[in-house]
DNA sequence: ATGTTC
């Protein structure tokens, strides 16, 4: 394709060359929001919040193809949103959202998840003052890289769990941590849905994903992953910032991982049983990547069995992962820490919205983007519920991270950013930085990263990522949510 | 994202 900005008429300008030679139309319609009228099958508009800037329009970058595929799909209702970290992922992109309604053949897509099922965020607040912290620093990061299992393969809190033990995290999440000692019964108070998807069914997570599972309880990965120890260093909005305890100097730790090789097989499974189930429900998709099936059919049910035990996986490994970290703060002399929320940036939940006033049950799909339900919802624990909910925002490695906080009425299926989203592939940016020479640097600017081959380091280096404080503006500006408060990173451990 | 190509 060829994608053209129709900002204004008669200053049309090529922006990027596709695979398909149709040509979309890109509008502005406001500074923030970008519209692309549907055509050639698409059932609806696709919306994407974004300044010019952001736009993902790099040679070759097929993200706006793929907010205009996702609209193709059965069912899907308003439009097929881009959040402004959005770039090309599989099938669907990643900061894409879309919602299907059951009632009317809305389809559920692996793809519209991702292979990191549930992969998330959650914060925890820290007792400890900014000086404790400070004198303390060396121990506890020794604690921390002796505490927090990290990287490809096997290891993690629970080590070889059981396939009992591992039955019950798939069922009940963050409950079972809890309940086992890894928690204090609080922190669930402040988890998405009480740190348990209801409607696991464990029974759809074969064998293999399983025993990839058993292995990796409570462990962060690899890639963009991360645990990280940072400091509140601005505060944008005063009253909610108070409300949610994040003070100027305010000790926090950011936890950012997924469902690991579970959460990864579960997604390859339930593709390859898609691909084939599909035609049988009468659907065609533009990409076989689009795959998907009614979410009210015996395949759907089955999907959402699958990723609901995943997302149940990845809600306890952050569970653990914070017992973890309870021990390496008390370890290393320092006091305790609250759980300010966990949230998720990759599944697929029914939720009610109001389309033209009416309430409907739909599916929601949030891949790398990040649930943000505004002020007063039922949803959202009482002591957060004034303000709204956390959105949890990590930055990439040696950058600013973010807490905003979800506003009402937000279009998008109250959903906002999940991260400052990559520009350049692993390999581009591993052929212009050097890992030790980026561990370096990071360590001048007070940065001191644990773990982490010098290659994964490159990986993951600032310049591959877009600027995560730019795509908060966007956020902010596009009425998506409001930034609360700005954290930066001291120190990080990495798979 | 991922026992980084079943």
């Amino acid at each position: 394709m060829a994608l053209v900005l129709a900002a204004e008429p008669g200053k049309r300008r090529s922006r990027g060359i596709g695979w398909d030679g149709i040509m979309i139309d890109l509008i502005e319609e406001t500074p923030y929001r970008w519209r692309i009228e549907p055509h050639d099958g698409m059932r609806v508009p696709g919306v994407v919040f974004a300044s010019r800037h952001l736009l993902p329009d790099a040679p070759g970058d097929l993200a706006l193809d793929q907010v205009a595929s996702v609209a193709m799909l059965p069912g899907i209702v308003q439009a097929s949103y881009a959040m402004p970290d959005v770039h090309w992922g599989y099938g669907f992109p990643i900061g894409g959202v879309a919602a299907t309604d059951p009632a009317a053949g809305g389809v559920v897509s692996p793809g519209g998840v991702g292979f990191d099922i549930s992969c998330g965020v959650r914060l925890l607040v820290a007792d400890a003052t900014r000086e404790q912290l400070s004198a303390h620093f060396e121990a506890l990061m020794d604690a921390a890289d002796t505490l927090i299992p990290r990287g490809v393969g096997p290891g993690g809190v629970l080590r070889d769990c059981s396939e009992q033990v591992l039955q019950e995290i798939l069922r009940t999440g963050s409950v079972y941590a809890v309940e086992h000692g890894y928690g204090q019964p609080g922190d669930l108070t402040f988890c998405e849905d009480h740190g348990a998807v209801a409607d696991a069914d464990p029974a759809q997570v074969s064998d293999r994903a399983r025993e990839r599972g058993r292995r990796q309880v409570g462990s962060i990965g690899s890639s963009n992953h991360f645990w990280e120890l940072q400091i509140v260093d601005r505060v944008l909005d005063r009253d909610t910032a108070e409300a949610y305890g994040l003070a100027p100097d305010t000790v926090c730790v950011m936890i950012h991982c997924g469902s690991r090789g579970l959460g990864h097989q579960i997604c390859t499974d339930q593709l390859r049983t898609m691909v084939e189930v599909m035609p049988g429900y009468g659907i065609t998709v533009p990409d076989q990547q689009l795959a998907c099936v009614p979410v009210d059919s015996e395949h759907g049910r089955r999907y959402l069995g699958a990723m609901a035990a995943a997302a149940n996986y990845g809600r306890a490994n952050r569970q653990l992962l914070t017992h973890a970290t309870r021990l390496a703060f008390a370890r290393a002399g320092l006091g305790d820490l609250r759980l300010l929320y966990d949230v998720s940036h990759n599944l697929a939940k029914m939720e009610t919205h109001h389309l033209g006033g009416e309430p409907r049950e739909l599916c929601i799909h949030r891949k790398g983007a990040t649930r943000a339900f505004g002020p007063g919802d039922p949803d959202l624990p009482e002591a957060l519920r004034p303000q709204g909910q956390p959105v949890l925002v990590p930055g990439s490695m040696g950058t600013a991270s973010w807490v905003l906080a979800g506003v009402p009425n937000a279009p998008a299926f109250a959903s906002a950013c999940h991260g400052a989203g990559r520009v350049l592939s692993r390999h581009a940016v591993a052929r212009r930085v050097k890992g030790t020479a980026l561990r370096h640097d990071l360590a001048h600017a007070g940065i001191t990263v644990r773990g982490a081959s010098p290659r994964s380091l490159a990986e993951e280096a600032p310049m591959a990522y877009k600027d995560v404080d730019e795509v908060v503006e966007v956020c902010h500006r596009a009425g998506l949510a409001r930034p609360v408060a700005r954290l930066i990173p001291l120190g990080v451990i990495k798979g």
